[in-house]
DNA sequence: CCGAATGATTGATTTCGGTTAAGAAATCAC
DNA sequence: GTGATTTCTTAACCGAAATCAATCATTCGG
C-alpha cells in the first residue's frame, strides 16, 4: 500500500533508496469501515493520512448542521492543517463514505524525517503550496457563482463524484439543501 | 519604509545584521496613487508587495462583474500565489483605494536569498502556512453563513473597514449587491 | 461655491433557495 | 424476497436577495 504513496512523493521530488526506506519506516496502515470516523471535532490532528482506497467525507458542524467541505478518494492526502500545525483541537469531522485502506504517518516522525533527509522539507513545502492553490480554486468556485452554475461546474470537474457520493452530501458541499439540488437538476433537464 | 517590513519578518524568525542587509538589498520602494493598478488580469505576478501605507482592493472579474476578494491595509503582504509560483498570467486585479507607499521584492531575488540565507526559507514557509490558514478562515466565514450574519461578523472582525472602504465594495466582498447591504443595515437598525 | 460625479437608499417586482410535508424510488438487512 | 430504512423527488408557501428604476446624499473638481 505504501508503494503508491511513495510513487506520489517521487513525482514531487525523487527519493533515493535510503530515503524511501526511512519514509516507509514511519508509516503505518489502517482500515476504516464505512461510517467509521477518521477524525471528530475536538480531536487533535497529529497524523497525515493517505487514502489508498475508499472514500472519506470532511464536514464542519455549524448550528447543528453538517456542512460538507471536501471529499477524498484514493491517492488523496488528508490532514487538518490548522490542528496539525498549531496543536489545537480540530473543527473537522472526517467519516468514511466507503470502506477505506489508509496509510498514515505522524507529525513527530515527519519532523524527524525533515531533519534527517532535507528532501522531505521540499516535499512538505510543495504539498502545502498545492493545498493552498487547491483551496483557493475551491474558494473561487463556491463564492463567485450561483448554486446552479456551481453544480454545472462540479459535474464537469468531478463527474466521478456523482457515482460514489449520495446527492444530499453533494448538495451540502454546494451549500444548498437536497431539495434545491433536486429542483436544479429538474430545471436543467427540461431546458 | 523597509524597516517596518523587517520588523515583521523578525517576529517570524530573527535575522542577523547580515541577513537584514541582504534582504534590504533586494527591496525597492514604490508609490501608487488612488485608482492606480498594482496588478491587472493577464499580468504575470513576479513580485511580493508589502503595504507600508494606504490600501488596496483585490478583485476578480466574473461575467463582467467585479467580485471583491480581499482588502489590504498597511503592514499587509500581497502576492498572487498562483501566478507567483507557476508563472501563469493572473486572474487578479489589484487597485489602490487610497494613495499607497509600497515595498517590493522579486521572486528571482527571493530565491537567491533562500539559497544564501536559509532563515528566509523558514520565513517563506511560515508565511505560506499563514496564508493557507487565513484563506481557510475566510472560507468558513463566506460559505457557511447568510449575508446578514456575514455582515455582522465582518463588522466585529474588521470595524476599520467601514471607515475606509466604500460600502459597495464591502457588499461585493460579502457576495451581495449594494442595495441588499443597504437593506440589511436598515433591517438591523430597526430591530 | 456650484455643478457633476459618485455613492447610498428606497420602492416595486421577480427569481430562487429554504421550509415543511408527503410520497416515490432505491438500497439494505435479515 | 420482503419489509425497513435511506435517499430522492415533488409541491405549496415563505422570505430574502436580485433586478430595475428613481431619488437622495455626499464628495470632488473647478
Amino acid at each position: 500500500m505504501t508503494d503508491r504513496l511513495l510513487q506520489q512523493l517521487n513525482t514531487i521530488a525523487s527519493l533515493t533508496e535510503t530515503e524511501e526506506q526511512a519514509f516507509v519506516a514511519i508509516t503505518t496502515t489502517r482500515r476504516l469501515r464505512k461510517k467509521e470516523w477518521l477524525m471528530r471535532q475536538g480531536d487533535i490532528c497529529r497524523m497525515v493520512t493517505f487514502i489508498y482506497s475508499g472514500s472519506l467525507r470532511l464536514f464542519h458542524t455549524v448550528d447543528g448542521e453538517e456542512k460538507t467541505i471536501q471529499f477524498f478518494f484514493e491517492n488523496a492526502l488528508y490532514t487538518d492543517y490548522l490542528s496539525f500545525l498549531t496543536g489545537q483541537p480540530t473543527l473537522e469531522n472526517v467519516q468514511a463514505l466507503e470502506d477505506c485502506a489508509l496509510v498514515q504517518f505522524s507529525r513527530t516522525d515527519l519532523e524527524q524525517l525533515y531533519q534527517q533527509h532535507p528532501v522531505f522539507e521540499r516535499i512538505g513545502r510543495i504539498s502545502a503550496e498545492r493545498a493552498f492553490l487547491s483551496l483557493s480554486a475551491r474558494n473561487t468556485l463556491l463564492t463567485n457563482q450561483s448554486p446552479e452554475v456551481r453544480y454545472q461546474q462540479l459535474i464537469r470537474a468531478r463527474p466521478d463524484l456523482f457515482q460514489r457520493v449520495p446527492q444530499y452530501h453533494i448538495a451540502s458541499f454546494l451549500g444548498i439543501k437536497p431539495e434545491s439540488l433536486s429542483r436544479i437538476r429538474k430545471r436543467m433537464a427540461t431546458r
